[in-house]
DNA sequence: CTTAGTGCAAAGCTTTTGCACTGCA
DNA sequence: TGCAGTGCAAAAGCTTTGCACTAAG
């Protein structure tokens, strides 16, 4: 991968919204957003991010990695996820695509494997507490495990 | 807290929870038990448990808690709360408790509260993901990050 | 030029582990 | 008495920070 290669439109805005922070275009920043835009739906680590990017730019340090992904983070482009496994993992941002707004996570226990859905249902709920309990949600976070459609099958 | 001031008879279930699985009854595992099942809502860590254990045993140490907490996990006493602080938290379980079987987490995110709520929405969301995406869900944990009712009047 | 951003190494933090000792059964 | 359980200290492992250097604007 190569600066450049993809996504060009989601990139000159990348560099507006660094611009319009007052926040430096780096290609160290640019890369590991195109790192994580390049594969959407996966999650991974700051640890993989590093070595993805390294590959193209092996002077990268993992210190840098660590800063522009709170940045993104602050930025809202990317999201975080914690799966409990003494990693913290990101993946680009729910708002930079166009599939979902509402989006949780299903964790097959057997695989690992992790899959994305979209739902609605949640509105409701959301509604119904602040009915009930004054309490105003602004943001979720739902996981669900258990056993994903290939496990299941493998077993039978 | 003393050991036996309280719930005398979960106390007693515990012990034998223990012998019936091969494992030693000791003063640090009661007194960790009682510690979160006299705090029934509240989300304690590790270095809180240890603290609170500490006043009336000063002789525990760290790594004991640690693992007597990791062995309540795995005897489902206890359930795990991961709030991204750093820290990892822990509540006496809610299969102890009357009330509840589905219990999510409302978080403050002015005070930082921690509300809990019950609700059987997420059955048919499980349902409708079963037939959909033929993933069986067996586990799951739901955050709600917002305004509490408090810090809304205050504000008003 | 100016100073935000970077790389490196060291420090920080929670949590885990090794090992000798203790105490439950 | 025998071995699971414990306390202590050291190690582990992810993440953050200090500092001198680099490069964006």
């Amino acid at each position: 991968m190569k600066i450049g290669d993809k996504m060009p439109n989601n990139q000159e805005q990348f560099k507006d919204l660094l611009r319009t922070n007052g926040l430096k275009v780096t290609y160290q920043r640019i890369a590991i957003l195109e790192v994580l835009s390049n594969r959407p739906g996966e999650h991974l680590t700051a640890e993989e991010i590093y070595d993805l990017v390294k590959a193209e730019y092996p002077d990268i340090g993992l210190a840098t990695v660590y800063r522009t992904i709170q940045l993104l983070s602050d930025l809202n482009l990317i999201d975080k996820l914690n799966l409990d496994d003494g990693y913290v993992r990101y993946e680009i941002g729910r708002k930079n695509r166009e599939e979902c707004h509402h989006h949780h996570h299903l964790i097959c226990l057997e695989c690992g494997n992790i899959y994305a859905f979209q739902d609605d249902l949640l509105e409701n709920l959301e509604e119904r507490i602040k009915e009930t309990l004054g309490f105003e949600v602004e943001d979720h976070e739902v996981k669900l495990y258990g056993h994903c459609k290939e496990c299941i099958n493998e077993k039978a």
